[in-house]
RNA sequence: GGCGAGUUGGCGGAGUGGUUACGCAGCGGAUUGCAAAUCCGUGUACACCGGUUCGAUUCCGGUACUCGCCUCCA
């Protein structure tokens, strides 16, 4: 089984050959930890999980090792700690906790290795060391700053020149920079930040070298042949310039080949624009699945899983709240189908070729369309299972997808306790059923359209009726039905 | 200004040098006491202008528009 890869550094699809098929390594940049992962951070976890999981599947679960760090120390944590009073360990503590919760209820598989930054301190100081000692790097004013200058492939990645960067482009004028596109190594910290003890004083590392750090300790330092490189980095699109052009400098730069495959996701916007605060459409995962964002329902994990994976990683895609309720609508009607059924052993060649194509996840979700169409359940499940797309919560939820109106949220914990609206409806139902069976149709209409005005949508099926509430339920209309 | 990505039927969204994506919505039918649900059927779209070709939505060039990055946001 081949996979293609469109890899960010050639700009090619290539063939994806490991360096060491009993050991596929795999690095991602995680977040940094000082508040809620929001929707667009969790597009790259829902992505790479399912390459994480299609490597598994092709060369074996034990032969992947798959690392996604955690950025735990950064200006923001520390305004964040400022502004709460807090101490930095809490905050980070918390949000790596919250986003754990967050990426399993998405579905995705937790990473073999998921290291802090701040647990590489001594790692980050010896390699900052090593470059200042060949030229790379340089200290000011307890400073340490990348000689960009000195590595001629600056920029390769991105597909920029320095001199472009430059011109016109906003980079940070320091007094102390040699050249205006030296990034920032380690810096110094005053006493009321963290800080470790370094050769050029008290300091914190710069965003960029932890992730060169972490990748060698985890990834590159088990190369075969002591070169350094490991097969896959991926990350968003927006990390390209300057984050990962800047590991690979200093990667390189110590003599480390690094990785082989780049790849990037596209963008996430929220209906149409750019998800931010001042716009009003910004929200955490948390947020969708507590019901808590502009649609006012709550959204299962696995909904939003399925929404990502309908559009291509490398595509722009738009979160809207109508592709939320389709995706919902598409997994209770395969949910519900496969109620009971068992997994196939083998997987439908269709979907597994789609997803080695360059993760072609909404190809792959084209053919399980067909798979339902054609009654082919066990191989749905089995892509379902191969995908990380699970239905539990779907399965289960009788009230949510049409549930908006502010008024109507406390009714849905109502009746998914069980309690009183609930056995209303049932038992209406079931006094509906007896009119009909006694041919009482006028008192079986007078109930249906009843239920129809009340907000109640109901759903009869050969096993009975099924039902759920609309945005304009109508809890004392539903009463006076008594 | 520099760099990059994209433009597919009403909507969403794959893919291909010449044949059906697929889903949703719509329409027609079956079914139904009437509905709903379900099932069956149904849609010839690929921004614009050139070029290559027997033939291009698919390759090449240009134009327009959209979006992203260039500011430690994934």
């Amino acid at each position: 089984m081949d996979i293609y890869l469109k890899n960010t550094a050639t700009g090619e699809k290539e063939r994806f050959d490991p360096l060491d098929d009993g050991n596929v390594r795999m690095y991602v940049c995680g977040p940094t930890v000082y508040d809620r992962a929001h929707l667009g951070n969790a597009r790259p976890v829902a992505v790479f999980d399912v390459l994480y999981r299609l490597l598994r599947h092709v060369y074996g679960e034990t032969s992947v090792t798959y690392v996604r760090n955690f950025t735990d120390v950064d200006d923001k944590i520390n305004a964040r700690a400022a502004e709460t009073g807090r101490s930095i360990g809490d905050i980070t503590d918390e949000t790596i906790g919250w986003f754990h919760d967050d990426m399993d209820a998405l579905g995705a598989l937790r990473p073999d290795h998921a290291p802090r930054a701040t647990g590489y301190i001594p790692q980050m100081v010896a390699m900052i060391k090593g470059l200042i000692a060949e030229g790379f790097a340089y200290e000011r004013e307890g400073h340490v700053l990348f000689r960009v200058r000195k590595y001629e492939e600056y920029g390769n990645l991105s597909g920029r020149s320095v001199d472009d960067m430059i011109a016109g482009a906003r980079v940070e004028v320091a007094p102390f920079k040699e050249d205006p596109m030296d990034f920032v190594l380690w810096k110094p910290s005053s006493d009321d930040l963290p800080g470790w003890d370094s050769p050029w004083g008290r300091g914190r590392p710069g965003w960029h070298i932890e992730c060169s750090v972490m990748a060698y300790e985890l990834l590159g330092k088990s190369d075969r042949r002591g070169q350094g490189r490991f097969d896959i980095h991926g990350g968003g699109n927006d990390l390209m310039f300057p984050h990962h052009e800047n590991e690979i400098a200093q990667s390189r730069c110590c003599g480390h080949g690094f990785a082989q495959v780049w790849l990037h996701n596209e963008m996430l916007q929220v209906e149409g624009k750019k998800m931010s605060k001042s716009l009003g459409n910004f929200f955490t995962v948390r947020d969708l699945l507590e019901g808590n964002w502009s649609g006012g329902w709550k959204v299962p994990g696995e909904v939003i899983r399925f929404v990502f994976l309908s559009t291509h990683y490398r595509k722009p895609m738009d979160w809207t709240e109508k592709k939320a309720k389709e995706a919902e609508a598409t997994l209770r009607k395969w949910a519900k189908a496969a109620e009971g059924v068992q997994a196939s052993e083998d997987t439908d060649p269709e979907v597994l070729t789609a997803l080695a194509d360059d993760l072609n996840t909404a190809g792959a979700i084209g053919r399980m369309h067909e798979l339902f169409r054609n009654g082919d359940l066990p191989r749905l499940l089995n892509a379902f299972i191969l995908m990380g797309i699970s239905f539990n919560a779907v399965k289960t939820k009788r009230v949510s997808m049409a549930v908006r109106e502010s008024g109507t949220d406390s009714f849905s914990a109502t009746l998914t306790t069980g309690t009183g609206t609930a056995e209303l409806i049932a038992s209406l139902l079931e006094e509906r059923a007896k009119a009909r069976t006694e041919k009482n149709f006028v008192r079986a209409d007078e109930l249906r359209d009843g239920f129809s005005a009340a907000g109640v949508i109901v759903k009869d099926t050969p096993d009975g009726s099924d039902w759920e509430l609309a945005p304009n339920f109508d809890p004392a209309k539903l009463e006076a039905l008594k």
